[in-house]
DNA sequence: CATGAATGAGAGTTCATTCAT
DNA sequence: GATGAATGAACTCTCATTCAT
């Protein structure tokens, strides 16, 4: 079961007390091995696409055989709910660092929203695999595959990377409640727009995601400044 | 060839001065046949997803053998495609009767606009599944396997869809590029906000996609309003 | 006419007697639909292959559905050996003409066996798809589905497109028995160049197929002449 | 990789000095497991020819499931290609047996000619498959589906075998140019006379392959002796 | 921990031939 | 005669997963 709590980054130093030195170390070569499988998994994911990375593929790239594999992740999907939560690890930094850059700081918290909804925004604009991650584990837009608390621990890393924008709003004098509101929808904008981009919907309509974004954030800043 | 056009659905009753009779019902029931096997397809997508819809058992629904199939359609791409235009049809008369409607005449431009919109909404909310098969053929987010003229069909078909709304926000005096601009992103919108939906995103943040859309299109008529 | 009939089996003047005009009719219209099919089939072949000609493509071209080729034959194979036939036709012509042509009249008999010969081989190293015509029904070099009778008169054809060279060898004054083997040898020599012509056998010990059968040929002379 | 050298039936023994001893032993085995396929392979082929032939129906003799044969081959060609690499072998070897063998010694070299031509015309004689095998990968003859590399390592093997030959007819004072002219056709003869012979032409010319052999062979020596 | 052979199911597609119309 | 839908069997190949070693 260390397994899978280990899928979600934590580490567990406490139980130094309990276990002997060489299980601790073993602990972390198994961590080391994992995050070179996932390394390996990225590759093929982003390379190959979701139909195109296989198993026998990423066992490949790490070096192993496949059935070697199965000493880290239970199964396929785990190793994509894996590359998931650290894609959402990856966006939340992200998002912090645009949140507390001194540009954005100046004149916040218009500045903060805006820095780090633009964060969001180009995070998958720019990793449009990342995005392909998140859908993955609901193929056919219906969920899937995920235990309950797998799936909880990566709400929660969604839901921290948009508190920064929901913060901002609130420090404006939103009401918590709209504030929320907005925030769900600016997420579905985001995501909307990102979709329609990536299979040319956009281009179809001959408008440009990222204006049509700056417009919707316009918007969002209008609304919350007289509401 | 006829398998095309009936493929967007066409009839071709009119043929019947230059055809035998004969050969004028052989396709009819062929139209029947492909409608019968794009039912069993349309049944086992919904039912089984997009992966467990194969050939085989879309074949088993139809009660065919697989290979017969192949007499209606190309592949088994055609027939998503088929579907995906069947489905684009039923979007535009759902849209179509919403802004011709008695209510939304009345209040028009703004009832006509809100009218189609929420039918566009309401088209994808009640069946989702449809909204998959329009993203079936951008497997992985990424364009395939379409021919470019039934691409552009499908295209045309969407657009189509939502030219009503583009035209009652010119009407309300917006010019036709804003106009243009503004229906993309209503696109968007609702396209984040039913996938979020369906993937139980909407729900995690205690939102309602009824209520979200709602809001976005209170502050899209009031932009149209005064500029 | 009779030509292809005969390679059926047999036909027949003499019904006239006993048939109605129109079924002489019939039959000859049939006949011609049986050529035009057979067209198809050659055209097929020739550019497709073996393997890419398949019933469906040889109706296509013809402009037939799949079943309606039934009427005039009674299973791809029968189509093949028919198009093998007339390939036999079209060989016994080209090496008849090369027999009575002047330049081969005048030095007789090496003259007319040189040039018979030739003809014979430049017959199959210009077409390499009659040659394989030859092999098709031997898959995998084991004979298969001819009826006894096509293959005698198959094999009939063959011999009298030998036939000339026999005859030269025996005015050269070899015996009988001789000449028949000498023949023999001399198409199997043939045959082994230019199969392992069109498999690349022969470029590969970077040799010339034409000048290997000049070789032959002048050492055949050479044996006829004095033996 | 090991799996390209095993096709050609390379040993790995040497290896001990590097890998542990149960990486050899496993090799050791895959490789016997590599020539039970392949001995199933043939046996299909033989028994029911190319077509016939299927990776189930070798699957099914070898006594494994269909997609397991992928482990030791890549595709149905590579199991070919492997089967011909054997059948060369074994060429090779019987030609050899016959160029050193006494009674070729003692009169050579128009023994060893004699002997070694004879083994080879033998080999295929007694061995129809062997000689379909080399023209497989040439469907329709017309070369396709070999890897450069696998196609060069084949011709070297039918080279090496014809060498015997070639340095029989040098011993005896030809040139090389003409002993390579004279190899050529050699091979083209006996090519040309076991085709004729398996698809049962040579039969109907009453004629004898071996006969017709011996009679070029007679030829052919006396043309060596005094050119 | 690691191997990699093996499974077993299944993928989409093609084919010659048949037969009701 | 002609159609073309339908069959049924076959094709090669891929996959995630298991498990004896």
């Amino acid at each position: 079961m260390e397994k899978s709590t280990a899928i979600l980054g934590e580490h567990t130093g406490t139980l130094l007390h309990f276990d002997g030195a060489r299980k601790v170390r073993e602990r972390a070569v198994a961590q080391v091995r994992r995050e070179l499988i996932m390394e390996a998994a990225r590759g093929a994911f982003f390379e190959l696409g979701l139909d195109g990375a296989s198993l026998r593929e990423i066992a490949k790239r790490a070096g192993y055989s496949p059935g070697a594999l199965y000493s880290y992740f239970a199964s396929k999907e785990e190793i994509y709910a894996a590359l998931l939560g650290e894609s959402l690890d990856r966006l939340n930094r992200q998002v912090e660092a645009a949140g507390t850059r001194p540009p954005a700081r100046k004149t916040a918290p218009q500045g903060t929203l805006r820095a780090t909804a633009q964060a969001f925004f180009d995070f998958y604009r720019d990793n449009p695999r990342d995005l392909d991650l998140g859908f993955y584990l609901f193929h056919g837009m219906q969920p899937m595959g995920l235990t309950p608390q797998l799936n909880k621990r990566l709400n929660e890393q969604l839901r921290a990377a948009l508190a920064p924008m929901r913060d901002a709003l609130a420090a404006l004098g939103m009401p918590a409640k709209a504030a929320q509101a907005e925030i769900t929808s600016l997420f579905a904008h985001i995501v909307g727009l990102l979709v329609l981009s990536h299979t040319g919907r956009i281009r179809m309509f001959k408008q440009d995601p990222k204006a049509l974004f700056d417009h919707y954030l316009n918007a969002l800043l209008a609304r919350a400044a007289k509401p």
